[in-house]
DNA sequence: GGAATGATAGTCT
DNA sequence: GACTATCATTCCG
């Protein structure tokens, strides 16, 4: 097996310089469509300057695919996502772990894409003590699950849920640091039982921080 | 290496 | 009262 993965020499730290908040256009698109674009953009906790890139994500298609909370229409929990995009859509699943999403297409449809993994590249030790896990831990265990990621970033509904990721004065942001996906895998959705045949998952092919299998 | 399993609480019917 | 867009642990081979 290839065991190919970071050459410890060449630590891959963001380059802020080049780093651009990206457009709330960005997400005007069909979620499939967003979800490509959002491999290998920076998710940024501006306050503790945590950065990880985003290898892995999934679609949902609002209220026309079985496996979206929205399908059943508008609630309470639910109410980001109805709004206009570029949003954080922030819930609690299994009685002990969030989950980040962000809102796509314009106010009034409900389409989002759910950040799975992340690689980290700044403040990695903010993020382990953010999972509780001590020293030494393999980076690719601090972001790989949408469960863990938002463990390492601190992310919460009370604190983050319909956060604006395309506000330079927000703490969540997604930023551009010109960083070309290669080889995008596309694969059926993860830990759903309804239309669990559909493939919306997308990653980037080869990436060690993807979560569970590589595709 | 992979499969099975329990923990745990918000949300909706 | 049922159902989760999960994770870590524990088994087994």
């Amino acid at each position: 097996m290839l065991k190919r993965c970071l050459p410890p020499s060449k630590p891959r730290m963001a380059d802020t310089s080049a780093c651009a908040l990206v457009p709330r256009a960005l997400f005007l698109d069909p979620p499939d469509v967003v979800a490509r674009k959002l491999l290998g953009k920076l998710l940024v906790r501006a306050g503790e300057l945590l950065v990880g890139r985003i290898v892995e994500v999934e679609a949902y298609f609002g209220e026309s695919d079985p496996a979206a909370h929205s399908f059943a229409g508008k609630t309470a929990r639910n109410a980001v996502l109805f709004g206009p995009p570029g949003h954080a859509y922030v819930y609690f699943v299994y009685g002990m772990h969030f989950c980040l999403n962000v809102s796509c297409e314009p106010e009034g449809l409900a389409g989002c894409v759910l950040f799975r993994a992340l690689e980290p590249l700044c403040g990695l030790e903010a993020m382990a003590a953010g999972r509780g896990l001590a020293a030494p831990v393999r980076a690719s265990s601090l972001t790989s699950g949408p469960g863990r990621l938002c463990q390492a970033f601190g992310i919460t509904r009370e604190g983050d849920n319909d956060a604006d990721f395309t506000a330079p004065e927000s703490d969540l942001q997604i930023q551009d640091d010109g960083f070309v996906a290669g080889e995008v895998l596309v694969t059926p959705r993860i830990g759903i039982t309804k239309d669990a045949q559909r493939a919306a998952r997308f990653l980037l092919a080869g990436n060690p921080f993807v979560s569970g299998r590589r595709g």
